[in-house]
RNA sequence: GGCCCUAUCGUCUAGCCUGGCCUAGGACACCGCCCUCUCAAGGCGGAGACACGGGUUCAAAUCCCGUUAGGGCUACCA
C-alpha cells in the first residue's frame, strides 16, 4: 500500500535547496513505494507570505521534475491546500480543544513571555511557561475568549513524550520541558505547529518526511495528536544542509535558491541526484543517477543522521556528468535559453538540417563543459569569434613563415571545398603535412589558433569539417568558414 | 543558559544495528602516468579518515559512559 507523504513549503521566499531536498525525498519515497504527493502551502504567516513567492516555488518543483499528486493548483480530495484557506478547520478544531480542556485563553504579549524567559536563563534552568487561566473551567474559558485578544495555549500535560524517528529511533522530551505554547494567536490565526498537526491529520498524511530543525517541534505536535484523539504519522527527519564551513547554509557562501542554480547552468537532473546523494549512497557503485533510477533505488531508511555540506565542486561534476548523457538534440534544448542569452538565435524547431547542425555543434564545443553557461560560451566562441581577438592571438602564426604557410595551404582547400568531412580534412593534412614539411604540433597548432584564436578545443577533425558545413548554412548570425577565418588571422581581410 | 540531534579521508559516503572477513571500500577534489595536435573527457595509479578519553570483550570504526566539537530548537516564524 503506497503511502501519503507531503511537503508544505512556506511562501515567505525563494525555494531553498534544503527545502528541494526535503521536496526530492518525499517525491521519491512517494514515487517507490507507489504512494502519493500532497503540495501544501503553510501561508499562515501572513506577513511574510505573498503569491508570488508561491508561484515561484511551483515553478521551480516542477523544473526539478518533482510532481504532485494534489495541491493548491490541481486541488485533491482533501483540499483545500493553502493554510490560509482552512481557517474555519483550525478554528473548529480550537474550539474542540476548549471545550475538552486542552487549551485555555492567554492575554499575556509574546514581549511579556520573551522577558519572563530572560529571566529564566539568566537564572540558569530552562523555561516553561503556563498561563495564570490554565485551569479555567470550558464555561470560564469561553467567557474570557469573548472579551477579546487571547491567543490560545496549549494545556501541556506533565508527562514524557516519546516517539520514534525513522533515522534515529526513539528520541523525544521528558515531562516539564515543554511550556504552553500558542495554537491559537490573538487574531485567531493558527500557528505552525496547531496547524500542521490538523492538516496532516485532515489530509491522511501516514509519514512525514522534513528537515530535522522540526525535530524539537514533534514532541509538542505528538502532545496535540494526544490531546485530538488522533494517530500521528511516522517521523522522518532530513538532516540539514550545511556550508563549506559548516554553519548553516547562507547566500554569501554561493548559490542556495533553486532558482539560482538553474540560472547557473545546472539541470534538473544534475540537481536532483546531488541532492539523492546527501546523505545517502546508491547499493552499487555508480553515483550517476537519472530520475527514473535514483526513483528504483533510492531508500530513505539509509539516509545518515549527520549533516552534510553542499559541495558545489561535485554538483559541478554530476552536472557534467548529466549533460554528457544528454542526446545531441536535448542537449541543444536545454543550452537554448543560455545561447538566447549569449545572442545567439537559433533556427525554429522546423529547421531540420540547421537544427542538427546546432545539435552537432552544441556536443562538439560543449566536450568537458560543467555547465550549460559554459557550454553556451564557447559555443558562442566557436561559431562566431572576435575577428579582432582572432587576429590579435595570431601573431606567432603570421611571423612563423612555416605556419603561414600551413594555414595558407588549408585556407586553399576550404575554398576549393575540400574540408567539408572528415575524410577530406584528413586527405588535406597529409597533402599539407607533404607539402610543407609540418608534422605534429607545429602542424596542427597553427591551424588552431587561425581557426578559433585559442590553443585548445575540440578535436580539429571534427571542428574543422563543422565550420564548413556550418559556413553553407543559411545561419543567423552567419558561421564563418575556414578559409574566411584563416584570412582574418593572417590579416588578408579587414571589414 | 536549557533541551535535542550528530561525529569515518578536505567534501559526500560504505562499513556500525547483527564486534573478528577493515591492511577501513567507493565518489568528488588533489597529484602522477597513459591516450593525444591542444584542452577536456576516458583509462590506470598515488596521497588522504575511524574527534578525544575511559570502559565492556580474547577481540571495538562497530557496544556503553564521559569530554570536545558542530548543528538544531528554545516565537502569538515555519
Amino acid at each position: 500500500m503506497g503511502q501519503r507523504l507531503r511537503f508544505a513549503p512556506s511562501p515567505t521566499g525563494l525555494l531553498h535547496v534544503g527545502n528541494a531536498r526535503t521536496a526530492l525525498v518525499n517525491w521519491l519515497v512517494a514515487r517507490h513505494t507507489g504512494g502519493s504527493l500532497v503540495l501544501r502551502i503553510e501561508d499562515t504567516d501572513v506577513e511574510r507570505s505573498d503569491e508570488e513567492n508561491e508561484r515561484a516555488i511551483l515553478a521551480d518543483l516542477a523544473w526539478l521534475g518533482i510532481e504532485w499528486d494534489e495541491g493548491p493548483d490541481i486541488g485533491g480530495p482533501y483540499g483545500p491546500y493553502r493554510q490560509s484557506e482552512r481557517l474555519d478547520r483550525y478554528t473548529e478544531v480550537a474550539d474542540r480543544l476548549v471545550a475538552s480542556g486542552w487549551a485555555y485563553p492567554c492575554f499575556q504579549t509574546a514581549e511579556q513571555v520573551e522577558s519572563l524567559r530572560q529571566q529564566a536563563r539568566q537564572g540558569g534552568g530552562s523555561f516553561r511557561f503556563r498561563g495564570e487561566h490554565r485551569d479555567v473551567s470550558a464555561d470560564e474559558a469561553r467567557a474570557l475568549i469573548e472579551q477579546g485578544g487571547a491567543a490560545l495555549r496549549f494545556k501541556v500535560p506533565d508527562t514524557d513524550v516519546r516517539f520514534v524517528d525513522d533515522l534515529r529511533g526513539e528520541t523525544g522530551l521528558v515531562a516539564g520541558e515543554i511550556g504552553d505554547f500558542v495554537v491559537t494567536r490573538a487574531d485567531g490565526s493558527p500557528t505552525y505547529n496547531f496547524a500542521v498537526v490538523i492538516d496532516d491529520h485532515d489530509m491522511r498524511i501516514d509519514r512525514v518526511v522534513r528537515g530535522e530543525d522540526h525535530l524539537p517541534n514533534t514532541p509538542r505536535q505528538i502532545l496535540l495528536y494526544e490531546a485530538l484523539e488522533w494517530q500521528p504519522p511516522a517521523f522522518t527527519h532530513l538532516p540539514l544542509i550545511l556550508s563549506p564551513d559548516r554553519s548553516r547554509l547562507s547566500k554569501r557562501q554561493g548559490a542556495t535558491s533553486v532558482a539560482e542554480i538553474r540560472e547557473g547552468g545546472v539541470l534538473p537532473e544534475a540537481l536532483c541526484n546531488f541532492l539523492a546523494l546527501l546523505g545517502w549512497s546508491p547499493p552499487d557503485e555508480n553515483e550517476v543517477l537519472r530520475p527514473a533510477e535514483l526513483e528504483a533505488v533510492y531508500d530513505v531508511s539509509k539516509i545518515s543522521a549527520a549533516n552534510s555540506v553542499f559541495d558545489l565542486t561535485k554538483l559541478e561534476w554530476l552536472n557534467g556528468q548529466h549533460m554528457a548523457l544528454l542526446s545531441p538534440g536535448d542537449l541543444l534544448d536545454r543550452v537554448t535559453p543560455f545561447l538566447v542569452e549569449a545572442g545567439i538565435e537559433l533556427p525554429g524547431p522546423g529547421l531540420g538540417r540547421e537544427r542538427e547542425w546546432f545539435a552537432a555543434a552544441a556536443v562538439l564545443a560543449g566536450g568537458g563543459a560543467r555547465r550549460l553557461t559554459e557550454l553556451a560560451a564557447r559555443l558562442r566562441e566557436l561559431i562566431c569569434p572576435s575577428w579582432g581577438g582572432l587576429f590579435e592571438a595570431n601573431a606567432e602564426v603570421r611571423d612563423d613563415e612555416e605556419a603561414r604557410a600551413v594555414v595558407g595551404a588549408f585556407a586553399e582547400s576550404s575554398r576549393a571545398g575540400e574540408l567539408d568531412n572528415e575524410e577530406a580534412y584528413l586527405d588535406a593534412v597529409s597533402r599539407v603535412r607533404e607539402a610543407t614539411g609540418a608534422a605534429g604540433r607545429r602542424l596542427f597548432h597553427p591551424l588552431r589558433l587561425a581557426i578559433s584564436g585559442r590553443d585548445s578545443g575540440p578535436e580539429l577533425k571534427q571542428l574543422i569539417p563543422l565550420l564548413e558545413v556550418g559556413a553553407r548554412l543559411a545561419l543567423e548570425p552567419a558561421v564563418p568558414g575556414v578559409a574566411e577565418r584563416i584570412d582574418r588571422a593572417l590579416g588578408l581581410r579587414r571589414s
